[in-house]
DNA sequence: CCAAAATCGTTAGCCGGCTAACGTATACTC
DNA sequence: GAGTATACGTTAGCCGGCTAACGATTTTGG
C-alpha cells in the first residue's frame, strides 16, 4: 500500500524540519540556511546560480534565503570583479564562526534521529533515500 | 558522518514534494491537501482539531488548507448541531470523487519512488522512517 | 558595430509547515 | 447564577520550497 509509505515519509519529515529548526536556532541560523551554509564553507564567494545548481534549489529560493542571512549578518553581497550581471556571496567573521558550532548540531541532530540503527541500518538508510531522489527525478521512459 | 544522511534526507524530500505536487495537480487538488482528504474519506464530519491531532499538523495548518479546499470545492464547512465553537468539514461530491483518482495517483508515485526496492526493503525503509520520528519527538530522557 | 539572444539575479506571489495572539463559546467553580 | 478558566477556530506573520515575469548585463551574429 502506497499510503502508508506517504505516511512514514511525511511524518519523517515534519518531525525532522521541527528538529532542525530547533537545533539550528540556538545560533541565530533558520533550518534553510544550513545548506547555503555548507558550500560556502567549502569554497566562499560562490554566486547565487552556482548555489542553486549545487543545491539543486531553485535560484530565487537562495537568493531569498541569502537576503536573511545577509540580515543575520552571516554573509555579504559583493560585486563579481569582471561580470556585473554576477553576485558573489561572501561569508562574514560570524559567517565562519558558525561552521564548527554548526557542525556539532548536525551531528547531534543525525546522531539523534539514527540513534536506533546500526552502522549497517544507517548506510542502508541512505541508500533508500538516495534510491528514492533517483527513481522520482530520472525522467519516466529511463534507466 | 551527519552531513551525508542530512544531504540525501532532504534531497529526497524534495523530490517527493515535487512529484507529489505534480501528480495531484492535474486533479486540482494540492500537495497538502492530500492528508486531509485521507481523513475525511474515513470519516466525513471530522473538526480542524480533530483533524490536526489525527494527523499530526498544527491547527492553523489544517484551517488554512482547508480554507483552500472550500474555495476549490472539495469541501464545506457546516456547523456543529450541539457546540457552536466547533467547525464540521464535509466533503462535497467532488471531494467524494476524488477518492478513487487520489488514490491511484498516491499509488503510483509510490511505486514509482519505491521502484528500485524489494518488498524487504520497502518494509525496512518504512521501519526507518517511522524510527527517526520516534526518535525525534520522543523527549531526551526518555526510553 | 549594433541588434538580438542568452544569462543572471531579483521581485512578486502561490502552497505548506509553524507560533503567537485573538474572539467566541463552552465548561467549571464558587 | 456569575465569573473565571478552558477549548476551539481564525487571523497574522515567519520560513522555505516553487514558478513566472522583469530589468540589467553579457554574449553572439550578422
Amino acid at each position: 500500500m502506497g499510503g502508508e509509505f506517504q505516511a512514514a515519509f511525511w511524518a519523517a519529515k515534519r518531525a525532522m524540519a521541527t528538529a532542525s529548526e530547533e537545533a539550528y536556532r540556538r545560533h541565530g541560523v533558520r533550518a534553510g540556511q544550513q545548506f547555503l551554509l555548507y558550500e560556502l564553507w567549502a569554497e566562499d564567494g560562490l554566486t547565487p546560480g552556482e548555489l542553486a545548481r549545487r543545491l539543486g534549489l531553485a535560484v530565487p529560493t537562495v537568493t531569498r534565503t541569502a537576503t536573511r542571512m545577509e540580515s543575520a549578518g552571516i554573509l555579504r553581497r559583493e560585486p563579481h570583479p569582471t561580470d556585473a550581471r554576477l553576485v558573489r556571496l561572501r561569508l562574514t567573521e560570524r559567517g565562519h564562526e558558525l561552521q564548527e558550532l554548526m557542525t556539532a548540531e548536525v551531528v547531534r541532530l543525525s546522531e539523534k534521529a539514527l540513534s536506533t540503527l546500526d552502522q549497517a541500518d544507517r548506510e542502508r538508510f541512505i541508500g533508500y533515500l538516495n534510491e528514492v531522489r533517483k527513481n522520482l527525478t530520472t525522467p519516466d521512459g529511463m534507466t
